[in-house]
DNA sequence: CGCACAATTGAAAGTTATCAAACGTTGTGG
DNA sequence: CCACAACGTTTGATAACTTTCAATTGTGCG
């Protein structure tokens, strides 16, 4: 196992601080401030200077955008590994809140700025997030755009699921921090709908909630087939 | 005015051989060929290896996903500067498809990422384009997620409108190269919405469509007003 | 000029939103 | 430890918006 100087972060495969050297890596992590947020937090705000990005190291958050009349739309839920603090125009194009206590790993922007000119592996590795970010952003467009109810939420589910299984190929539970209203706003739906969307795969046995907070996946197959209207 | 050793190229004050010096222009210059392409042409193919970054010089593309049953979803619609070839896995995230009868600038992808590493402005560069790219992407999700019929196609034009004052801040009357099918499937929306949802805008006196293939917008603030729901 | 295709308009149907009420869960204070 | 309040979730009935299906009109091109 190779020796990792940033002692701050347990994610750091997944992270910024991935495919660095050790000196480099080291030079990163002294530019790294630790923050931990609670529950409702908010991190940052949408048009506010864009001072800092962050790497979530635990926990969960959402990103969202809003309508002058407060409609909202969540552009993303992230995790230990994802990063926020993409900016245009040097501010923010979105808020984020915690939506399961998390801890980040906050870089001041204009240092990072002024580290990745010495190390052009860690520009490197911020593009790669980033254009992974934009495939994903296309991705949900089509969800968006052309989905279904039924096949919003499935994809939905099957999205988590298969993250749950990246970190745990045995886990049929997957954990479902965020309420029934996030994943209206994340998929374009109502909370009622997404609520009854549950009740008719619960219904057909394709899932079951042993617990509030998770849901079990019993017919992947089937769930994968409900995501694309198959 | 500075000397632009890339001849190829009548747009690169926006175009990844932006924030070059002579020197480094001159090495990205090398490596493109410069491609041109007919209105209805598939330039690449979703899920194919993702060889080639292209720039465009002149003419319309359109981005898109579709699912299995041939819903589609335009990602996007792209117009001279805009790039094109951002890929997960190697392999391209959508298709796409001439609008206008375009030129491209190609790129040989291991080549570009040969050059980046000797250049990390162009690394910077393009890092400074996916960011713009995934702020739009974000934008687009609530548009998609949150926005009526009229507030999708008033969104719609008015980033038309704003584009063309960039380029020419006393036009009134906008370029609308794509079909009324194209912007249902970029919008999520059908055909027919789209047409209804231009009539009535018509009707308002918001917009007149004094020639096929554009738009003349009448009243910018009440289609500022009806983008966002105000 | 006429054909093929795109755009528009109309009528009916369907999916999802809205409004409303009941049910569960969580956390707090008596 | 229980009771209650506050909040989130579920379910139902109705309404609205957009889609679907169909027909007509307009446009571009051979």
């Amino acid at each position: 196992m190779p020796f990792k100087p940033c002692d701050k972060c347990s994610v750091s495969e997944m992270a910024l601080c991935n495919a660095l050297g050790c000196d480099d890596l080291k030079r990163l992590s002294e530019l790294a401030f630790e923050q931990s947020a609670q529950k409702g937090e908010t991190i940052i705000n949408e048009a506010d200077p864009a001072s800092y990005l962050f790497n979530v190291t635990s926990g969960a958050l959402k990103l969202y955008k809003l309508l002058p009349d407060g409609r909202r739309q969540i552009t993303g839920f992230l995790f230990p590994g994802d990063f926020m603090g993409i900016a245009m125009n040097d501010c923010y194009a979105y808020s984020a809140e915690v939506v399961e206590n998390c801890t980040l790993c906050r870089f001041s922007r204009p240092k990072l700025e002024k580290l990745m000119r010495d190390v052009p592996d860690l520009e490197h590795r911020l593009l790669n997030m980033v254009s992974n970010e934009l495939v994903l952003a296309q991705e949900q467009m089509l969800l968006l755009g052309r989905k279904t109810a039924q096949e919003k939420v499935a994809s939905f589910i099957k999205t988590l699921y298969e993250r749950s299984l990246r970190r745990n190929p045995l886990a049929t539970s997957v954990p479902l921090p965020m309420s029934r209203s996030d994943i209206g706003d994340y998929l374009g739906l109502t909370t009622e709908t997404v609520s009854r969307t549950f009740s008719a795969l619960k219904k057909n046995g394709v899932i079951s909630i042993p617990d509030a907070g998770f849901v079990q996946i019993n017919d992947p197959d089937e769930l994968e087939d409900l995501s694309s209207g198959c």
